[in-house]
RNA sequence: GCCAGGGUGGCAGAGCGGUCAAUGCGGUCGCCUCAAAAGCGACUUCUCAUCACCGAGAGCGCGGGUUCGAAUCCCGUCCCUGGCGCCA
């Protein structure tokens, strides 16, 4: 078998009948297959792409051949930091290396059958798609949901720019080992993600998604209940609000900590004799990284103010302290108590008083006698009218007290931020913005977008985009006075969150896409991705979804109503393939080897797809093996008779199959197939016996199949044959039951051998099951001559009258 | 620390309350062959038994429990993998 010929036949006959195009369609009902489309590195496609991509193969062509209108398209999210990087280091342009890297993507996906709808691939770089990020942009920032705030961004003095927190490693920048990456405070763009929290926690509940990915999207989402409580500045008529999710141990507050970088600490200080000092210290603690004060390792440290609180629950003075593990969330200040271990630890340290509220049976307790925090839950004393109760129960009633006093207020927090969109980088879509000394920030006029990334830059030093004169002295579209183009571009991660819309109407000139078609298409019915996106990119496409269906072009609420994640292929090793490892498999050398149609098979046989799992080649010897004999047989095939037993195993295995690829247990289809397969291989089938088998092998090896199912003498394509139904009625569970009395039958016999030599034996059955047993299979399965008697047969040779032995299912044996 | 997933035969990996622990790889033996490869057939968790067969017992990280019955459910415990991270 010539795999290499037939897989160029069948390439160039799909793509020049451009079989795999699709158009909106009223009669067909309509099946929306996505994979999270590619990063195109210069390096072509690794063995993890060649695995995601099969699946959503599989599945397309699947649901094709169930009869859907298969919308099944691919692009390339060609934006991003390492085609910059690349660029940096080999000299070429990005815009150069993408080209080069697409046209690579191209060839090898379509030498991996991949049945695309090449007529709608797009490309996030292309001016013509990334103008419509910039049309978002503006929509939010119309709607208010994108707006400019300093934020700490990680900063490299060497590269003189921003790092990504994946350029960051222990606190180092990537490119310069030697130099501490610094935290500062730049204007940012955000987008308001926080503003549709609710929503995105609620949405999860309809989605067809995986356990584990809704409980990450939730966790990350972190909704909490909370209340905020507010305490008087003693000698002041100014409140400092504290949040806290623990009101039930308000009792317990003996100080209040302050995040040192809050505009509050100055307020507090201002003209005390404490100004200077504390100053300088929070100063010197609000340089620290976010990674060194929220490790748990480094000692937490703070410094008195001066000033005192009033807790308004029971009037106690408790002092103000600025401390380095108190964060600026929420309002920066924090009540803290002896049922905290960071909160205990730091007053033991700085001789605060403490004292317990809560313990096992509700005795009093003395915290000062105590080496640590009491945090489990038990029972309050010491906490006026709710002494007595569980902490636990408590906890409502508290909220509900201390807000019906005034004295705070109930809350709900989400640990979602919003998102930080500005990159001080080149290769990204630009921020469409321009700042005029006259009019502030203004925003491009729609009729104006794009704005094209100018490709005459610097690299190497700071943003290239700086480097563009013409890019950046612009003249203000409302004053028309000198001004300056922002320079930051989009996190790609913007790209990305819409794209799956853009498939509905890729060549779009007049707007993002025709409602209808993006109706029609969208929202995805089944997306495949890796875990690595659960908590970025599918929080955002689904932030992006709400958002454009608030502008009124879309009628759903969610991008993906089925998500499935695929595990990771690691090395023969069982390590993450990587270069430095030496265990990287390449799809390209493996289809040379043994053929795309091998290699999807043998990735989706390893294990359960949604699994782990490692490579092997030796798996992929044991499917090219198999495909080979498969080819063989069919090769040869003439028509025949199917009998009843195989005609059951068929149905039964297209029930099973059909099942089993719905719900991605591919691994456990291609073991029934290949049952499926030997069964045939002993006997004759009919026509359709072979084309329900071809059809069913068809999703995984589409190469081969499609040229079986031509030299069968059918009209191209298997592609779009329909997809096999079972005849239950066909399917009969007794032909099993044969099975296994045949299997234990030569197990007797071969038992029997061990003990005594034979050369010929004789096997009697009941009359009613003599035609489950066949001489010939039993004599080549045992390697011995075998002759088969019913028991009441008058002719049968039992010189030892073993015959008397036989039961239901169980022959009786004798050998000689 | 918290959350999620997992620990099954030489290996990879199914099974996730009801005979018997899929399947593939590897291994052993046999057939075929001058021989080898390929192919085909049998065996392959462990212990014990058997020169005539419908054998016996144990076993799915470890320890308990629920059940007529558990690899499968519950509790405890140890280990692995991934994610989150001082969010008050």
């Amino acid at each position: 078998m010539d795999f290499k010929k037939i897989e160029r036949k069948w390439q160039k006959r799909w793509e020049e009948e451009k079989i795999f195009e699709v158009k909106e369609s009223a009669k067909k009902k309509k099946f929306y297959v996505l994979d999270m489309f590619p990063y195109p590195s210069g390096a072509g496609l690794h063995i993890g792409h060649a695995f995601v991509f099969s699946l959503g193969d599989i599945f397309a062509r699947f649901k094709r051949m169930q009869g859907h209108n298969v919308l099944y398209p691919i692009g390339y999210d060609s934006l991003g930091l390492p085609a910059e990087n690349a660029a940096i280091e080999a000299g070429t342009h990005p815009e150069e290396y993408t080209k080069k890297s697409i046209a690579n993507f191209m060839k090898q996906q379509k030498a991996m059958g991949w049945s695309y709808d090449w007529s709608r691939a797009v490309k996030t770089s292309n001016p013509e798609f990334y103008r419509w990020d910039q049309w978002i942009f503006l929509k939010m920032l119309e709607k208010g949901l994108a707006y400019r705030k300093k934020a700490p961004v990680n900063w490299c003095r060497k590269c003189d720019t921003v790092l990504a927190n994946e350029q960051v490693i222990d606190g180092k920048c990537w490119r310069h080992e030697d130099t501490e990456v610094e935290i500062k405070n730049l204007e940012q763009w955000f987008l308001k993600i926080t503003d549709y929290a609710e929503e995105l926690l609620e949405g999860l509940d309809k989605l067809d998604w995986p356990d584990n990915a809704k409980k990450r999207q939730r966790n990350w989402i972190g909704k909490s209940y909370g209340t905020d409580i507010y305490f008087e500045i003693d000698g002041s008529d100014k409140v400092l609000p504290t949040y806290t999710t623990r009101c039930d141990t308000i009792f317990s507050v003996t100080f209040l900590a302050i995040a040192p970088e809050s505009p509050l600490v100055n307020e507090l200080v201002e003209g005390t004799d404490w100004e200077k000092d504390v100053k300088e210290f929070a100063q010197k603690l609000a340089k620290e990284s976010l990674a060194d004060r929220i490790n748990e390792e480094k000692e937490k440290v703070g410094i008195f103010t001066g000033r005192y609180a009033v807790n308004p629950v029971n009037g106690e003075r408790v002092p103000i302290y600025v401390a380095n593990f108190a964060l600026t969330y929420g309002s920066g200040v924090v009540m803290c108590d002896a049922h905290d271990k960071r909160d205990f630890r730091f007053a033991r340290k700085y001789d605060i008083p403490l004292k317990f509220v809560i313990s096992k049976d509700g005795k009093e307790i003395d915290a000062n006698r105590e080496d640590d925090a009491f945090v489990d839950d038990g029972i309050l004393f010491n906490s006026g009218e709710f002494s007595g109760m569980k902490n636990r129960e408590a906890l409502p009633k508290m909220a509900d007290w201390i807000e019906k006093k005034k004295w705070g207020k109930k809350t709900v927090n989400y640990k979602l931020r919003d998102w930080l969109i500005s990159r001080q980088r080149y290769w990204g879509t630009p921020i469409p913005i321009i700042y005029c000394d006259k009019c502030g920030v203004v925003p491009i006029p729609e009729k104006d977008l794009p704005v094209k990334l100018p490709k005459d830059v610097k690299f190497g030093k700071g943003n290239p985009l700086k480097t563009n004169d013409k890019f950046v002295h612009v003249k203000c579209p409302k004053c028309k006075s000198d001004a300056r183009r922002e320079t930051d571009t989009m996190d790609t991660f913007a790209n990305s969150s819409w794209y799956f819309l853009r498939y509905a109407d890729p060549r779009n000139d007049k707007k993002i896409f025709d409602e209808k078609k993006a109706n029609y298409w969208a929202p995805i019915d089944q997306y495949i991705g890796g875990p690595e996106h659960i908590t970025g990119h599918l929080i955002y496409f689904r932030f992006y979804t709400k958002f454009l269906r608030d502008l009124g072009l879309l009628k759903f609420d969610e991008p993906a109503l089925r998500y499935f994640t695929q595990g990771i292929v690691h090395g023969a090793d069982g390590e993450k393939m990587s270069k430095s490892r030496g265990n990287v498999i390449e799809p390209l050398e493996m289809i040379k080897k043994f053929g795309a149609d091998t290699l999807r098979l043998a990735l989706v046989s390893f294990a359960g797809p949604d699994k782990d799992s490692s490579w092997d080649e030796k798996i992929v010897v044991g499917n090219h093996k198999f495909l080979k004999k498969v080819y063989e047989y069919f090769d040869g095939w003439k028509p025949g008779k199917t009998e009843a037993i195989v005609e059951s195993k068929l149905n039964k295995t297209v029930k099973e199959v059909t099942d089993y690829i719905q719900n991605f247990k591919h691994n456990l289809a291609a073991i029934k197939l290949r049952n499926l397969f030997n069964s045939f291989v002993d006997g004759a089938i009919d026509k359709k016996s072979a084309e329900t088998f071809l059809k069913l092998l068809h999703v995984y090896c589409p190469f081969v199949t499609e040229e079986l199912w031509e030299k069968m003498g059918n009209k191209p394509f298997v592609s779009l044959a329909d997809w096999p139904k079972f005849d239950g009625k066909k399917i009969n569970e007794k032909f099993d039951k044969i099975d296994a009395a045949v299997d234990k039958t030569i197990s007797d016999v071969l038992n029997i051998l061990k003990i005594v030599n034979g050369e010929k034996i004789y096997v009697y059955v009941l009359p009613n099951e003599l035609e489950n047993y066949d001489a010939e299979v039993l004599g080549k399965r045992v390697g011995k001559e075998v002759r088969v008697f019913a028991v009441n047969d008058a002719k049968k040779y039992d010189p030892l009258g073993k015959s008397a032995k036989v039961k239901p299912g169980r022959p009786a044996i004798y050998v000689e």
